[in-house]
DNA sequence: CCTAAACAAGACCAATTCGGTACGAATTTA
DNA sequence: TAAATTCGTACCGAATTGGTCTTGTTTAGG
């Protein structure tokens, strides 16, 4: 455990993918939308990380409501980063996705209620300690820094829910 | 998110009981069993942090398994801190509760299958950074440290499941 | 003015995981 | 033998999560 969610996984992909492309794009000059520079559209994302349109969809509008990205409705719409990479913290990503961060119910200021466990209060203080160097190891690399040496490939093996269809989940249990 | 499970709140919570009975043996000298000094039942801990005895005793047999604890079996029987708390890391009661500490799936040398998600792995060199100092952070904070000045509570409020009694039917009885 | 492209928002469903319970077996002391 | 206590596992209900679908809203272009 102490995992983060799937979708933090996929967001930081997608902005990876953003922030390649945006160097590559003197390179490539190939889009999905017209002329619009640096813009992607969710389907174009969702194309090039073998990820579900509708998933990279909510994925990008969260992140865009986190102030990551910039959006443009409309035809020849799509986002774009709204810093440069090195501006953006894998904490703002992850904080985008899943909310704030903290690793107990029972720390950062109990919003409201006085804490799920009064019990548990007592340690909050060793907790808080806790929180922030995570806080802290997060805000500490930037999606540049995450940023692998060589480019993305254009296009990964298709990650397809886990779920549906005749072929069984062969995707992502098969992994192994 | 980013949060640990409430089990493992509950571990800390009870290896501080462990813990603070064993300061506090000089003076008050009453435990569950005969003489058997230091020694905590799952019943005694139950009773003292207010949580369910079937609860208590899962995380008990968790905890003694990954080394913090040793159990004596039969009457009389009982666990014990099996090393002081200033040498029983937070990272330790976390790995024994929760399993490994990786926040990602991807990370941490893929053992045995290559990853649940390939396009991911272009990103497990940074992962692996964040890994680590989250690892660190846990690594550094002891049982000792999060220990409150001021002795833990005989008895809390009592913790029950917060299901609400036994008036519950056919709600969603569909879901199935 | 109408249509197409694209984001916006939220409802909704299915599957996994989690918290908690129950029961039986093994072990130790008296 | 009987009682106390841990050990192990199987199980159930519920909460969370991952993912899909539907219905707007905005913009560009003919």
């Amino acid at each position: 455990m102490l995992k983060l969610s799937r979708m933090t996984d996929y967001a930081v992909l997608i902005m990876a993918q953003l922030a390649g492309a945006d160097q590559a794009v003197a390179g490539t000059g190939s889009f999905a939308n017209g002329g619009n520079e640096g813009m992607d559209t969710a389907s174009g994302l969702a194309e090039r990380t073998g990820l579900q349109q509708a998933t990279v969809a909510k994925l990008l509008r969260l992140l865009a409501q986190g102030g990551l990205l910039t959006s443009q409705r409309g035809a020849h719409g799509g986002y774009m980063l709204a810093r440069a990479p090195q501006d953006i913290t894998v904490s703002a990503i992850v904080t985008a996705v899943e909310g704030p961060i903290a690793i107990t119910a029972c720390a950062d200021g109990h919003s409201g209620e006085p804490c799920s466990l009064e019990i548990l209060c007592p340690m909050s203080h060793g907790w808080n300690r806790i929180n922030s160097a995570i806080r802290t190891a997060l805000a500490d690399i930037t999606l540049a820094e995450m940023l692998p040496p060589a480019p993305l490939p254009a296009r990964a093996a298709p990650v397809m829910a886990a779920k549906a269809g005749p072929g069984k989940d062969a995707a992502l249990a098969a992994a192994g």
